[in-house]
DNA sequence: TATGAATGAGTTTTCATTCAT
DNA sequence: GATGAATGAAAACTCATTCAT
């Protein structure tokens, strides 16, 4: 993960990784057979990790307003974590290689899953969840992607700053239909 | 543009480009001087044309309800046009390179001030324009990066699809407020 | 000759010369043929240029002492002028050369030439000219060679400084053989 | 050093030093990191191996005489064993890069140490030894230079035999003063 | 005479991966 | 489990040279 946050990609190569983590660069092909599945694991296992940490954060929340605040916190989770540089790095790794793209796509499922959950309950039965939560998805794989080149992060920040300040506005609008 | 939809930014080498052009690749270096500088030349030409389209586009619109339909057949004509595939694999690709990040950087603020324009003539001005664009780009990054994920585009498509059923609905909801 | 002093021989290349000299690289290939032909044509100007200097400056010596003395003005305006450079790149540079090579040595037999008649006016004929020829010209290669490394030439330059000093008691030993 | 001897500096390239060594290129890196590494480790191996011999060779010499007679002994090893031709191409080739030039420098120091405790033992105090050495070690380098080009040797070797012959009177000179 | 574009072979270096130990 | 060495393919980039204009 470390390597990717710093190298990307195309640097996450099995000597950077080695280096960074310390040990030696055959490891990788012992363990994992080859450096793909590596990266595959380890966005396995931050998904994992970060999916349990969101279900605890969110089973209490019931509306708009606490989803965002809570939403913001767990961004900035994401993003010290280093989560966020895994997600967007290996799916815009994935491009010209299928298994790669395959398991990406087979680990955002639970988190679509997860989103429709949360969105039900939180969002009036009016409007349309599973494209509310497949918005939602793609929004924070916006976040993902921009968050290295926003460097500070202050535009994003501001964003959620934003949305968790207008919180009680969208829910008293949502809640009016 | 082609290497980069096809073979992604780690697999768009020179070999490939020349391969794929149909050219010699040290032209490649002979024109542009190395190949992170064509690649930013790519996107600065399809940034450039897009952004065209899409002023000429969206002059006329002046709300939320023709702002989704104009933007699902901009959206359409982007997948198509591989446009953004060089977008989100450059912003990917820029990780380790700070030089491709902030050109890259440089390519999206045109975006965002157009957003911010675009957006004021559409939405209820007591709206945070501002943090809307950026969410509008940032939404769309999102869309960019899951692309090829999501092969045949359903997902998103039904996304366009929902939200241009839903228009009238939110304008009635951002209108009443 | 510009090119071979910053660049040295393996950097001194069609693109580097055309850069330095300020016009088209393949202007090289049209006026000399080709590279190896500049660099040799070259050697040729500033040998000739420098043997006429030498010739007229020495013609007057009759002693050690004096030959010592003008010997290392010349040695300044060598360094000075860039021939130091060229001499020894294109020597060190024609190893895997042979006609290189060949034309090198035909530029150096004058030098060997103008050495044994100078030193033949100089040096009592008790001592074997011929050999004493090649090892001056031998030393000066040295000098040649060395003159980058030692960057301000402040070692090579106290010899010559040293060797003004002793050349009255040079003269007098040998006189008194 | 095979290398530098049969192709010189701008021919000593990995690949050529790969096939010569009967090894694969790839090799270089993983061990040296990079090409000059090699090529200055190799200096360094054959300076030191060298100057061994020299210290042994020379440790009984007292007399010009000897000096003279052990010193074409050592030229002729040197000649032989490929170290010459290191030597001169890494000096030469060292114009442009001045990370090799420094070591190249400092690889030479020792001999420039070494050969004024030598001629300290052989030549009479009243000369001036520091010059002396740095002289007898610049006329070396030129030997160096040339070998190449006097391909047989003929005109040095000349040199050197003719100095053995005239050892005697030279002693004889620089004892009367 | 001069130029910009083009080329194929070359450069150093790094890659993922393998393998003997 | 771990390591250092090894490899062949490929990376970005540069080379001398050619050629049409």
């Amino acid at each position: 993960m470390k390597a990717l946050q710093t190298e990307g990609f195309s640097g996450a190569t099995s000597r950077a990784i080695g280096r960074i983590g310390g040990f030696n660069q055959a490891l990788i092909f012992y363990h994992f057979g080859s450096l793909d599945s590596l990266l595959v694991e380890a966005l396995a296992r931050t998904s994992e990790l970060r999916l349990e940490r969101y279900r605890q954060a969110l089973e209490g929340v019931r509306s708009v307003d606490q989803l965002l605040q809570v939403g913001a916190r767990l961004y900035e989770e994401d993003k010290a974590s280093g989560h966020m540089t895994v997600v967007s790095q290996l799916i815009a790794g994935s491009v010209n290689k299928p298994e790669l793209a395959a398991k990406v796509l087979e680990l955002m499922e639970p988190w679509i899953d997860f989103a429709e959950e949360t969105l039900a309950r939180v969002v009036p039965p009016v409007l349309p969840i599973p494209e509310l939560a497949y918005a939602a998805v793609t929004f924070y794989m916006g976040v993902n992607l921009l968050t290295h080149l926003d460097a500070e992060g202050t535009r994003t920040d501001a964003l959620f700053a934003r949305a968790e300040e207008l919180a009680p506005l969208v829910g008293q609008l949502l809640g009016s239909s």
